[in-house]
RNA sequence: GCGGUUGUAGCUCAGAUGGUUAGAGUACCGGCCUGUCACGCCGGGGGUCGCGGGUUCGAGCCCCGUCAACCGCGCCA
């Protein structure tokens, strides 16, 4: 007999009924009669009631056992009388009573019970890693994140790409975050840096002329993290293509994308149609770029209503250059109470305020009420009602200035308005192109800067570059879903003259580009193919799979909000004989 | 770096307005129990109320500071 097992923990039914078994997992569950004692006994495929009595050798010792230890019986398989079948367990038709008991390993009193479904603070979630992922749910995410993987991978396979693995101590390539640098021993004083992506490797690869390339590819970004966004690492569906166009990208990942979540969304609604949405219409109709388009809110310039109407505040904004008003329709929202919540939340958010008119019945007719429809009138209100398309029982409100500082706030009070409203069907994939995105941005100091990776390919070629940088647009696209971008991605500037005219602009010289991106400008003299991709994020997409929130509830051993380990207890001090070899020290903080 | 929320038993939480010995469930230890599947019943141990200072006759509660966790902003595809 095996040392451990001869079946796991779900694999015994009826057929077996009388054989002698071997079982091995956790003590889920101790139920002790005294006289007869139950054990759930749990592994990773399913659970198993075995049972002792005093006609049992060990029974003494099994009294003894207690949750969570790791134990190894054997047995014979009873069936079950009618009345004590539990059909909550595939193998509920059958019990095993034991005859011998070995203990793998005992457990002190647990920190984290294994056993219910209860929420427990992170940090002790996250320091006992290795309990909570015994647990039903976050075993079960980190399973489904290995089948969405599998998928994954075969989904590549199968339209002819191939998957490759690029350097991870490697050259640094900056993309806009913050690198992880690994200090070399060989050469004291110089650094390797972790990807950030495996943007150059990928276009290297191209050029390499191999054709459709992808890899899950691990990529380091030292920034702060938020519930969605791992700190220190995550893992991308890196992919890229040669000889394709923008659509010719979207035409080979949507089906991938599409089918996982139809494979393993549970039977929630995947959107057929994806719309392409500009970066401009985004940020005018949903405050930002990676909108959740289950929801039905889109914003709306209003300006012209408010220009010299008696709202001094919004009549004075719009003297100044470069101001708009814009509305967040509200149907539904009707209320002075709802209305007053979400100013509220505008002034939490940091704006002073965000006005309203909602409107409602007054007997003999539709009536616009709230402080805004004083001050502009009857005409000019019912003209934006009209605009904005609502009736009675419904709500508008309004933000005012430089679009660029209230848009953030207004997509998040949409985002609000349509949860409190329910608006938003939760069962559902809702996805959209986002596209053009501009090449260039000014930064706080009103300098001209790339706004996404400077890889990308401007829309028009080098005479758009000979116009206002402000104005061009590259092929660059993200992927939005539910409110979280799950893919970017861009058709890339494969040509020399247009990438030093394109980092000309945003402040580089000739000279910087060669000693940053060397490797690839150099590749780039030597027959570059057009080329194009982009990546998505795996941690994100099983997140919407997993219906959850937190990035962290996918990854298997995942860093806190301060990008430490509590469980490996990272990041730690080096010894003195390691800073000798690398020839470091380290200056005291404070 | 900034803002918000939270911090009481191993774990999850309750502790109106400041008032006597800080409670419950669960876990743990002991006892009883031969059909449970969140088994049940009886008993027990377990607390620097995050930490420091202050106000007060008296602080888990009020004030100031500080630390930590999470969420958000900045940052970041």
């Amino acid at each position: 007999m095996h040392a451990y097992r001869t079946h796991s923990c779900a694999d015994l039914t009826k057929d077996a009924v009388g054989d002698t078994v071997r079982l091995s997992g956790w003590v889920h569950r101790v139920r002790d009669h005294g006289g007869v004692l139950f054990i759930d006994l749990r592994d990773h495929y399913g659970m198993t009631q075995v049972l002792c009595d005093p006609d049992s050798p060990v029974f003494a010792e099994v009294e003894k056992v207690r949750s969570e230890w790791c134990i190894r019986i054997d047995g014979t398989v009873k069936a079950r009388d009618e009345g004590l079948i539990n059909p909550k367990i595939p193998t509920g038709e059958i019990e095993v009573f034991i005859r011998d008991m070995e203990v793998l390993g005992s457990a002190d009193e647990l920190p984290l019970p294994v056993f219910g479904d209860q929420e427990y603070p992170e940090e002790t979630r996250l320091k006992y890693r290795f309990l909570d992922l015994r647990r039903e749910s976050l075993h079960d995410n980190i399973t489904l994140r290995s089948k969405v993987v599998q998928s994954i991978r075969k989904r590549m396979w199968d339209i002819d790409f191939t998957e490759f693995q690029t350097p991870i101590i490697t050259a640094s390539s900056p993309e806009g975050a913050r690198d992880f640098l690994v200090p070399s021993r060989l050469h004291p004083g110089k650094f390797y840096a972790l990807p950030q992506a495996p943007q150059q490797f990928k276009q290297l690869i191209m050029v390499g002329g191999f054709d459709k390339y992808f890899q899950i590819a691990p990529c380091f970004r030292d920034e702060d993290p938020r519930a969605d966004r791992s700190p220190t690492d995550f893992y991308q569906l890196d992919l890229e293509m040669s000889f394709v166009n923008q659509q010719d990208v979207f035409d080979t990942i949507q089906p991938v994308i599409k089918g996982l979540f139809e494979e393993f969304g549970g039977g929630r609604k995947v959107d057929q149609e994806w719309p392409l949405i500009s970066y401009r219409d985004a940020a005018l109709w949903y405050g930002t770029d990676k909108p959740d388009l289950r929801n039905p809110i889109k914003m709306q310039v209003v300006s012209e209503h408010f220009r010299g109407s008696g709202f001094a505040i919004f009549a004075k904004l719009l003297e100044q250059d470069g101001t708009e008003i814009r509305a967040i329709p509200a149907p539904g929202g009707g209320s002075r109470k709802f209305c007053d919540r979400m100013n509220k939340y505008a002034q939490e958010q940091g704006l002073p305020g965000m006005g309203y008119i909602f409107w409602r019945d007054q007997g003999d007719g539709m009536e616009a009420a709230g402080p805004l429809a004083k001050n502009i009138g009857p005409e000019r209100t019912e003209a934006i009602r009209q605009q904005l398309g609502l009736g009675v029982g419904d709500a508008a409100f309004f933000l005012g200035g430089k679009p660029e500082s209230f848009e953030g706030v207004a997509g998040r009070a949409r985002v609000v308005v349509g949860e409190e409203l329910g608006l938003v069907d939760q069962d559902r994939f809702a996805f959209a192109w986002i596209v053009d995105f501009p090449m260039y941005e000014k930064d706080d100091e009103g300098r001209i800067d790339f706004s996404h990776n400077p890889f990308s390919m401007p829309q028009g070629g080098m005479e758009a570059l000979s116009g206002d940088p402000l104005d061009v647009l590259g092929y660059q696209y993200d992927l939005a879903c539910n409110g979280y971008e799950l893919v970017s991605g861009a058709i890339r500037n494969h040509k020399l003259d247009i990438m030093y005219k394109a980092f000309e602009i945003a402040g580089y010289g000739a000279d910087e580009v060669e000693k940053r991106f060397g490797g690839m400008v150099n590749a780039f003299k030597y027959g570059p193919p057009p080329h194009g991709g982009c990546a998505a994020g795996i941690d994100r997409i099983v997140m919407l799979l997993a219906d959850t929130a937190n990035i962290r509830e996918v990854i298997m051993f995942p860093m806190n909000q301060r990008a430490e380990d509590l469980m490996m207890n990272a990041p730690s001090d080096p010894t003195g004989e390691q800073l000798r070899e690398l020839g470091l020290r380290v200056i005291p903080q404070d």
